[in-house]
RNA sequence: GGUACCGUGGCCGAGGGGCUAGGCAGAGGUCUGCAAAACCUUUUACAGCAGUUCGAAUCUGCUCGGUACCUCCA
């Protein structure tokens, strides 16, 4: 089998991966900012790192996954005075600004639980660690790569970069920077335009704000990942992950702030996932086209024709490689959505049926299909390699089509259970529970699981069997058309069976 | 303006010098009381123009088109 090879930002090109402590990996990703609602983009960096948590934690890695919560205003909007955004929107809900982050923390901790998005290790926030951010900058102030200037702490770039490679993870070149670098408020203050604020003097109105060596201010946004992955992780530690746009100014950022208090770079291995876009453009405050996800759930906003499930959701993000720009339409949902449910309905038979009593009562074939075996294990054996290679869920998934057709004809005996064997059936079955349900999360969703709308449908079948039995087409056809009516398909099997799943409408 | 990246069949998307990606949709068929589902078969492809090569969707150059970052952002 192969080994697990991963694209490196840093490096602009996959490496094998090696973790720094035989069997134990840490893995920092940037984490939402908590001012607002979720939104779709949200879904993609951490379903993408769910899926990578998942698989080292299935290649025996013990894990520990840290992914902040940003609830601490820091941010200025542009041409205005240094406004937090969290207190500017709490003023208008005239909401208590914690009141507000709650709020919305608990919205995405919601969200992510539809997704099926395993909770991480730890889950800092940057308001707790306002001591770790402040001793931090005390030690970049002290090493001489910070100065304070008006109760403001900045980052000295130009220094930093004199002995560092500032710009080597994003591509930037300093002196570029330097040049077009746009006006900002605030920027006079700094020793030269491409520094960055570790620590912000807070104006009057500003209602989140803390005491520091420097006066009362509030945290530079890029300070608390540094401390908090510092924290919890280490001076190094194997991978930091987040969106691409975080690439710049944020993660190089990072990584100077930790290189000049830790001497050593902070991750081996930055993963960056891309963005989703919506009819070709990104998605996001600025192009003011966001879908948050209690609408996608709900199929509430005007861009939607129907709600999508998480699941559907979170399928359709797999079914493209993490690196590529996933463009976002309803067209595409639609087609994940009935992708995943057939995928589904076939894996949910494969899951209850034994190797044991699967003998084919019809005639045929009661030899081993060598030629059918040797597909069936070869495209199992194939899903490593792809997971293998980047993480490439989008291959995996193919592969995983392939063998729907065996699965289908399995239910259906038009290919006999002797022809694939007990042990390349039971191979078929834990592989697909391996990388369906543990590597790539994904879960049956539908209400059917609850017994007594099981018990109702098994007597509506009943019904219906015998309904068809006395060819009673009206009865029959009655039965099945209101059931789809109400969002409930019949389907009437080669052996005779009635199956049933619930239908979105 | 600077720096990257991308342009694949009706739609979404893998791949990345010679080998069917896959999903959805379309067509034909099998099955079925009918339908659906399922299964089988199947059509449409690599933006354009040059070049390298025995061979290019894949490499190089140019052209056109698009996107991202440079400012908060997943």
């Amino acid at each position: 089998m192969s080994n697990l090879r991963v694209y490196n930002s840093y490096v602009r090109d996959k490496e094998d991966f090696v973790s720094l402590v035989p069997g134990h990996v840490g893995m920092y990703v940037c984490g939402p900012t908590v001012s607002g609602e979720s939104h779709l983009g949200h879904a993609r960096p951490y379903i993408t790192f769910d899926v990578i948590f998942r698989y080292l934690m299935h290649l025996g890695y013990k894990v520990r996954y840290v992914r902040n919560i940003t609830d601490a205003g820091h941010f200025e909007e542009e041409g205005r005075e240094a406004v937090d955004k969290i207190s500017t929107k709490a003023q208008i809900e005239k909401m208590e600004p914690m009141e507000l982050v709650q709020k919305y923390t608990n919205l995405f901790h919601w969200a992510m639980d539809q997704f099926n998005c395993l909770p991480p290790s730890i889950e800092p926030t940057a308001t707790g660690h306002i001591v770790e951010q402040i001793s931090m900058i005390e030690e970049l102030i002290k090493a001489g790569y910070a100065y304070e200037v008006n109760g403001s702490v900045y980052f000295d770039v130009k220094k930093y970069a004199k002995g560092h490679d500032y710009g080597k993870l994003s591509g930037r070149v300093i002196d570029d920077l330097l040049e077009t670098t746009r006006e900002l408020e605030g920027q006079e203050e700094k020793k030269d335009r491409a520094d960055f604020a570790l620590w912000k003097a807070a104006p009057p109105e500003h209602i989140m704000r803390w005491k520091s060596p420097w006066g009362e201010g509030f945290p530079g946004w890029h300070i608390e990942c540094s401390a908090m992955s510092t924290k919890y992780l280490g001076k190094q530690f194997d991978i930091h992950g987040g969106g691409m746009d975080l690439l710049f100014p944020h993660h190089e950022s990072e990584i100077a702030q930790s290189t000049i208090c830790n001497h050593v770079p902070p991750a081996r291995y930055w993963i960056h996932n891309n963005m989703i876009t919506i009819n070709g453009k990104k998605m996001g405050k600025s192009y003011n086209n966001v879908i948050k996800l209690t609408e996608m759930f709900s199929g509430d906003h005007p861009m939607l024709e129907k709600a999508y499930s998480p699941m559907t959701i979170r399928f359709f993000i797999l079914q493209t490689h993490y690196r590529s720009t996933l463009d976002f339409s309803n067209e595409a949902l639609q087609a994940a959505e009935k992708g995943l449910k057939r995928l589904m309905e076939a894996y949910e038979w494969l899951k209850q049926s034994e190797a044991v009593g699967q003998r084919s009562e019809v005639g045929g074939q009661k030899q081993e299909d060598e030629g059918l075996k040797k597909k069936v294990t070869t495209l199992l054996n194939e899903l490593d390699d792809f997971i293998n290679d980047d993480f490439n869920t989008a291959k995996v998934m193919a592969n995983i089509f392939e063998l729907i057709p065996v699965i289908n004809s399995l239910k259906d005996k038009t290919i006999a259970f002797e022809a694939l064997g007990a042990d390349t059936f039971n191979l078929l079955k834990d592989k697909l529970k391996t990388f369906i349900e543990d590597i790539l999360g994904l879960k049956q969703e539908s209400a059917a699981n609850d017994d007594k709308l099981k018990g109702v449908m098994q007597v509506l079948i009943e019904l219906r069997k015998e309904a068809r039995a006395k060819k009673d087409w009206a009865t029959s056809d009655k039965i099945r058309n209101q059931l789809a009516e109400i969002g409930i398909q019949l389907k009437d099997e080669k052996n005779g069976n009635i199956s049933w799943n619930l239908t979105s409408l």
